[in-house]
RNA sequence: GCGAAAGUGGCGGAAUUGGGAGACGCGCUGGACUUAGGAUCCAGUCCCGCAAGGGGUGGGGGUUCGACUCCCCCCUUUCGCACCA
């Protein structure tokens, strides 16, 4: 029979609640930030969410006994795209379908006893929280740092409206299946390009986070340093400055191209025929989805301008041109040609038969124009290159850079990839932006004291129309000036939710002040994050975002942490038993309540740890809990079995004086302990689960009368605890472990003297391969070890009629005796 | 295309400063206890072979006394970036 957990766990939820178990305490001695990525409430919490705070909640329970004071807050990321879906497809109001979302997903978390400190929740969609996004956007603001300007966004003609990106399919509108196109409208952007720099460079500090996290958002920012260098339009002389890398590769300039959307087509003065091919191909090219511009690799085209460009080294006469290859938003958007050294170019230079010069000679070979089938893009010696004739690449592109901002005709530069955060959503359900549009004063922020603009409820519809729908409710746009005092309009779009997401963990520390976003020296207690715990999808959004928040705040003197999170871990995806990802339209969600029902939480909880690496993805399957049930199953029959324990913790064995089945038993305890504890550091939690496995397989060989029996067993609860808490109660409770909870008692640590083997295992091989082994004294000379193994009959039938050419030894390790 | 990670029994997965491949668990086979077993316990379970023995960590090569582990080439899968001048 299996035990009953249902008793088990509901005693404890409640004493748990009672007793406050997981309040965060105030005066901290050490402490320790559990914090696992802000959930979005689209329903109740599945399998993924459950694997994700699982983790965190080990961790948290190790953490107590080992002393820490823990905060391990839990919130909600309650604004957002979905709760208007369901507003306009089952006509609910935004905020009761996420608050009720909010409450079932609450109630399932509190059955499942994660160790969360409820009192420390947040909802974001709470004026008490948006008010401080309003708040930080206006230190944005104040700073420079919140700027409007036009960009373009989804559009779809059909529908007239706005659309996310996650909402443009293939290119096409999600709901009416039309060509998405491009509209220019005014938007705010956080400069978050001005910490490029810093968010670039203090990823090396990050020691805690996992490599590729890093990679990833080294790649996003993508720093490129190279030089700005100004060629002219011929005739009028206007100034077309271009970006380079390869400065180097400057005489091998044979073309220009620009991008589209440059603002200096609309003003250059073209023949008429050139024009008009240049109008119909902007027209084009602005129709043209980002996919369809940025995918193709290969097929470039553009079209003649008519007008011809100088290059400012060589004095060259070269043709400029417009393609879409080009891009708007990098760099200068206008490029230099260089067909023999950049492939781009190249492919451009062949379909539309332009002139093809090679500048760098590489290493040992000769290039020639007419056979060239792809660039030279690598680095080599300049030739055709006036003065520079004859220097490598890497001394060409200093020297060339040099001459130029010697010159005048440009400077050093370096670009980013990274873009500015473009914040503005037309939207209803979000943070209303707090600015006011004034006739006569322009933008103007509203007053911290009139904050928070509160987002309007009731009759409102939620269906887009290519503005904001707050842009129709009278009551909330019309407002006054705070400065002049007359009629002006409030800012009717509201922010990105990623602006939620990236300081709420310093909101949880102080959440409920109302006077300030939070106390300074309360936050500089708990930050940083000691261990954050989410899902590697948010590697270049949300963690980037977070980072700067987290900068600008510190730049502010409200932090005094630059980085937000000391160790960054990153779970694995739960897919279902097929490998498919569980999706609500797929039905394949798996909930945790079910599987809670059936077996308990404490097995559902081992079983998902035990399953797979908790980096690495995972197939949810039924079949793991059969081992992880029969396993508590074995653990609560010794619980029946011993009564109310004497032992004391503080003691440890003399292993020479325990009979042979007790020390192995006591020396694999020790083991067990040293590894559970390693392995829950390292997040390696399904072989510390395989480790109490083997030992409860060990400690079932040993005669229950011994004291060391008694003294295991109790060290296994201990042990246990952070994987199974219910279970870890129930017998800390019937042995008196500790008053009140196991949580409140101490991690037991391994003697190290227990570890100490005087009798280990020897490996033989013979020539690297496995002969025999030999049970022996540990730290054998090397000679005693193969005399030992010259020995073994086992081993003369292999050395037999051959000559021994050498023999290695690794101490305490094996013997490998070479033959020929 | 570029970058990163990975590939181990029927299955999930262990093991890497180079030293016993397959821990732990599932499943399966046989047995015990049973009126019964979807409970529990015991034994077995990488492949070929009656055995002795041989082979074996995606494939091929290499370094080494010795390679799942290191190096080179190739194949497959997953993820990220996708014309960034």
């Amino acid at each position: 029979m299996p035990y009953n957990f249902k008793e088990i766990e509901a005693k404890w939820l409640k004493i748990w609640e009672e007793t406050g178990l997981y309040k965060t305490k105030e005066n901290l001695q050490k402490k320790f930030y559990c914090l696992e990525m802000l959930p979005y409430p689209s329903g109740d919490i599945h399998m993924g969410h459950f694997r994700n705070y699982t983790i965190g909640d080990v961790v948290s329970r190790y953490k107590m006994m080992q002393g820490f004071d823990l905060l391990h807050p839990l919130g909600w990321d309650a604004f957002g795209l979905p709760a208007e879906e369901a507003a306009i497809k089952h006509k609910l109001n935004p905020k009761d379908w996420t608050l009720n979302n909010i409450s079932v997903s609450r109630a399932t978390l509190k059955k499942i006893g994660i160790s969360y400190d409820w009192d420390k929740e947040i909802i974001t969609c709470q004026p008490d929280y948006y008010k401080w996004n309003q708040w930080i956007f206006i230190k944005f603001f104040e700073k420079g740092l919140a700027y409007r300007a036009k960009a373009l966004v989804n559009w779809c003609p059909k529908d007239k409206t706005v659309l996310a990106n996650e909402q443009v399919e293939a290119g096409k509108c999600w709901r009416c299946g039309t060509e998405v196109t491009k509209k220019e409208l005014e938007q705010w952007f956080f400069r978050i390009t001005a910490y490029a720099e810093r968010l670039l460079a203090d990823l090396d500090k990050l020691n805690g986070w996992p490599e590729n996290v890093k990679t990833m958002q080294r790649n996003w920012i993508g720093k490129s340093e190279g030089v700005e260098i100004n060629f002219t339009l011929e005739k009028t002389g206007e100034k077309l400055s271009v970006f380079t890398t390869r400065p180097d590769t400057i005489y091998g300039v044979t073309f220009m191209s620009m991008a589209p959307e440059h603002s200096l087509l609309k003003s250059m003065e073209m023949e008429p025929k050139y024009k008009k091919e240049v109008e119909s191909y902007i027209g084009k090219s602005v129709l043209k989805s980002d996919i369809e511009r940025t995918a193709t690799i290969g097929e470039k085209d553009g079209v003649f301008t008519g007008r011809y460009a100088i290059n400012p080294l060589s004095g060259e006469k070269v043709a400029l041109w417009v393609a879409d290859y080009v891009l708007a938003t990098y760099g200068t958007g206008i490029v230099m040609g260089v067909p023999a050294h950049d492939q781009r170019d190249f492919l451009f230079a062949k379909k539309y038969n332009l002139p093809i010069k090679i500048v760098i000679q590489p290493q040992g070979q000769k290039l020639n124009e007419k056979e060239m089938s792809e660039a030279y893009e690598d680095e080599g010696t300049m030739v055709n290159s006036g003065e520079f004739g004859g220097l490598s690449s890497s001394e060409g592109i200093k020297k060339v850079i040099d001459f130029v901002e010697k010159k005048k005709l440009g400077q050093k530069k370096v670009n980013y990839k990274l873009r500015d955060w473009l914040i503005s959503r037309q939207r209803y359900w979000g943070t209303p932006i707090p600015m006011i549009d004034c006739p006569k004063c322009g933008i103007v922020p509203v007053p911290e004291k009139d904050l928070p603009v509160i987002l309007p409820e009731g009759d409102i519809d939620y269906i887009p129309k290519g503005r904001s729908p707050l842009e129709d409710v009278k009551e909330f746009i019309e407002t006054n000036c705070p400065k002049c005092k007359r009629k002006a309009k409030r800012d009717p779009d509201t922010m990105d939710t990623f602006v939620d997401s990236s300081w709420y963990h310093i909101r949880y520390i102080d959440n409920k002040n109302s006077k300030e976003i939070f106390d300074k020296k309360k936050v500089a207690c708990w930050m940083p994050i000691d261990l954050y715990i989410g899902g590697i999808t948010h590697a270049t959004g949300h963690l980037l975002y977070f980072r700067f928040f987290t900068k600008f705040l510190h730049d502010m003197g409200y932090l005094k942490v630059d980085e937000p999170v000391t160790k960054l871990f990153n779970h694995g995806m739960v897919l279902d038993a097929q490998g498919e990802v569980m999706s609500k339209s797929k039905g394949n969600v798996v909930s945790p309540i079910d599987v809670i029902n059936k077996v308990g939480v404490d097995t559902a909880r081992l079983a998902m740890l035990f399953a797979a690496p908790s980096d690495k993805e995972m197939l949810w399957t039924e079949d793991g809990l059969t081992g992880t049930e029969r396993f508590l199953n074995r653990v609560y029959r010794i619980g029946e079995s011993l009564d109310k324990s004497v032992v004391d913790l503080k003691n440890k064995f003399d292993i020479t004086t325990l009979s042979d089945s007790e020390a192995v038993t006591y020396r694999k305890l020790n083991q067990t302990i040293k590894k559970v504890t390693e392995d829950i550091e390292a997040l390696q939690f399904n072989t510390a689960i395989a480790a109490m496995m083997e030992f409860i397989n060990v400690l079932d060989g040993l005669d229950r009368n011994s004291p060391v029996y008694t003294y295991s067993a109790v060290n296994l609860a201990l042990i246990l605890a952070p994987f199974a808490p219910f279970m870890a109660e129930k017998l800390s409770e019937k042995w008196g472990l500790s008053k009140g909870s196991v949580f409140k008692a101490q991690w037991p640590s391994y003697d190290p003297d227990a570890l100490k083997e005087e009798e280990i295992t020897y490996v033989v091989q013979v020539n690297g391969r496995l002969r025999a082994t030999l049970e022996a004294p540990v730290g054998l000379q090397d000679e005693e070890l193969t005399r030992l193994a010259l020995g073994s009959d086992k081993v003369k039938t292999y050395l037999k009629d051959k000559e021994i050419v050498k023999t290695i030894v690794v101490p305490n390790k094996l013997v490998n005796i070479v033959v020929k």
